[in-house]
DNA sequence: CTAATCTTTCAATAGTTATTGAAAGATTTA
DNA sequence: TAAATCTTTCAATAACTATTGAAAGATTAG
């Protein structure tokens, strides 16, 4: 296989992938370019490569930015902005996780502790159902926000190490 | 708060989650109703309750077997089909895990795979940066996969309580 | 200061995904 | 077997999301 149709193939994979996950196909797929690539790259450039339009590189680039995944770089004696990806997969990975915990289970967990002053009539069956599956869904949500609090911070190696003794 | 606005709420703050994970949100409403509920419900109650048509019930809840997050439920004396969803959230988690991992990360741990049979011109600094970018979320992939395989087959306290010591 | 180059915005448009509801298909009852 | 009840399908339509590209806004060079 040639170099370019696998950086073509790992772009159009990596873009599908993010579409199953809500995230924006073409955003994802500037971020597999940036990463499958040594040099940094221009806008025009990007622009060039995944066939896309001055406005979408653009919203597309500053939202990668916004996510901490990649980086402007300013190259002496350029006019241009370069643009530049994390490649350690480990801190993508980190990275990414401490953004969705912030952006999503944060305040679900805000609404969750909202929804336990629920008028609860113990005797109700449906009230206690309601309850019940609430307060499940509030330690459940709990426990992973305070672990992925802690997979943010490790290191990789210890966290692997770690990780495949506890479930061998 | 009563408990019919606290269900509401529930229920669109679990749809609209859903969206930012790439999930149908009518798919979540109808699970978020279904987990707050302890009896099994008709079809035509979903549809009378959420405000949706009959083929967008229909569509969703086989959407939500096929998923195995929900189960038919057959009433003696009934002509109708009830519906019911498993209630334990780590249940739920790891039915979700299991599905997502089949359906993506090991399509995508086959695709990582052929990628790395590119034409491999080890002096070709592109070329080394692709490689080495793919052969890094390989070993990632690989690792998570197996992971959460054993995550998948883990009972809920023991995995918590590991997961605890490991992180301290 | 002015022109040239580069970046950002945003309203129009295209593309994608989900919903509707009527009709066809099943299944049960009597 | 026929009628009643329930389930599924699917083409049309609606709702949502992303993209385009021209124009306005910045910045730099001369």
């Amino acid at each position: 296989m040639k170099l370019e149709a696998a950086k073509a193939q790992f772009i159009q994979t990596w873009g599908s992938l993010a579409t199953q996950w809500g995230i924006n196909k073409t955003m994802a797929q500037i971020h597999a370019l940036l990463l499958v690539t040594s040099d940094p790259i221009s806008q025009d450039d990007l622009m060039e490569e995944l066939s896309i339009s001055r406005g979408s590189a653009n919203m597309n680039i500053r939202e990668l930015i916004d996510w901490g995944l990649v980086d402007r770089v300013i190259i002496p004696g350029e006019r241009k902005e370069f643009f530049l990806a994390e490649k350690d997969i480990w801190k993508v990975f980190r990275q990414i996780v401490k953004e969705r915990k912030k952006r999503e289970l944060e305040p679900l967990l805000k609404v969750l502790q909202q929804l336990q002053a629920v008028e609860g009539d113990k005797k109700n069956r449906e009230a206690k159902a309601f309850t019940d599956t609430i307060e499940n869904i509030q330690k459940f949500v709990g426990q992973a926000d305070k672990s992925l609090d802690s997979l943010v911070k490790a290191d990789e190696s210890w966290f692997w190490g770690n990780l495949i003794k506890l479930i061998k």
